[in-house]
DNA sequence: CGCGCGATTGAGTAATTTCAAATCTAGTGG
DNA sequence: CCACTAGATTTGAAATTACTCAATCGCGCG
């Protein structure tokens, strides 16, 4: 567990240093849980008690639609954190998919847990706080990029921005997450 | 002053309840703006020093395409938060506009102020996270609606959410914001 | 060696955009 | 109060783009 729990603090200390008393505090809440690829961390319909944070391996999120095809919201590799947040806030039934491209390790965390966290630990707050705003960030992007820019666009600046996907995902999956057929993308 | 002040202790109440020292500290930090019909709000190529709350009015934020067309990322009206939050972060220039489609009344928090308050005040760094997740979420639904859904399910969806919007802003901005050319949109 | 999955290519089809013109509407000044 | 104008909306028709369906290709694995 011990280099899980380095993982962690490397992983908070983005933002603020925890003192050890801290650290002993926050690090009880988190649990180890490993999955191989092609396995589920979320499935529609499920509760969602908790969010993870991926400490190695690759994960997309995608909900069906009503033609049965896969639409891909995100890809999260190591130091992201995921969950169909929705679900996780209101306590409603999953309605996305997570699943494993790679063999992937989390750290755990409940959404009751996160909020004793939270509320004792003032730094903690503030680090969900700014790692909240980073991912609002990144979605208003994401938002941006599907309405002003092309598939095609969006492919290149993904080659671009973020090369090492490229060689751990399937192009039918990049195809998804740009929102074309795989079809149209193979003749970029 | 007053009448605002009750407005942002209203807003934040949602929450948490600050006791009186707290709400004096706390509402020491915003100021008050007002702007009319067509007005910047935020401009791209500006800095972006302060994040605004609604108090009245309505505002689109949009950036405009290759092709000189306006792309809204979201409407916001009383109750909403609204800046350009990647040049807000990151002390960048602006790349979006923010302008009002009626009269508006904002509450306006620095950069530096939302981090002293939430540095000081606990509760205050649980608002704005549970702020940021809940603007998280609705960011996440947004992009599975852009890539789930047609423009037309999107406009229906958009009726049955929130029928005030569609009084309040001209048809040619509801297709701007639900990606589709207004002449589409009026074929619905 | 052959099977299966992913990727590519071709051809026809459906949907949306663009350009153009006509119509409607709200706000302005006389 | 009415006429006028600018902006907004609608409608039509052509052009573009991406999709679907189908067939083929290529490669890794049993």
């Amino acid at each position: 567990m011990d280099q899980y729990n380095s993982f962690l603090r490397k992983h908070i200390s983005e933002f603020y240093d925890l003192t050890e008393e801290e650290w002993n505090f926050v690090s009880e809440f988190f649990t180890l849980k490993k999955l191989r690829k092609h396995q589920f961390l979320i499935q529609q319909g499920q509760q969602v008690q908790e969010e993870f944070l991926i400490v190695s391996g690759l994960v997309k999120s995608y909900e069906i639609d009503e033609n049965g095809k896969e639409v891909i919201i995100q890809f999260a590799k190591e130091n992201y954190w995921v969950s169909d947040y929705f679900a996780f806030q209101f306590h409603q039934p999953a309605t996305m998919n997570v699943d494993c491209v790679e063999d992937c390790t989390f750290l755990a965390l409940s959404f009751e847990n996160r909020e004793i966290i939270c509320e004792k630990i003032h730094k903690m707050a503030n680090f969900f706080r700014k790692k909240s705003n980073r991912g609002f960030i990144g979605l208003q992007q994401r938002v941006l990029s599907l309405m002003k820019e092309t598939a095609e666009e969006r492919y290149t600046q993904l080659l671009d921005k973020d090369p090492d996907l490229i060689q751990r995902v399937p192009k039918k999956m990049l195809a998804a997450f740009l929102g074309v057929s795989r079809e149209t993308l193979s003749r970029f």
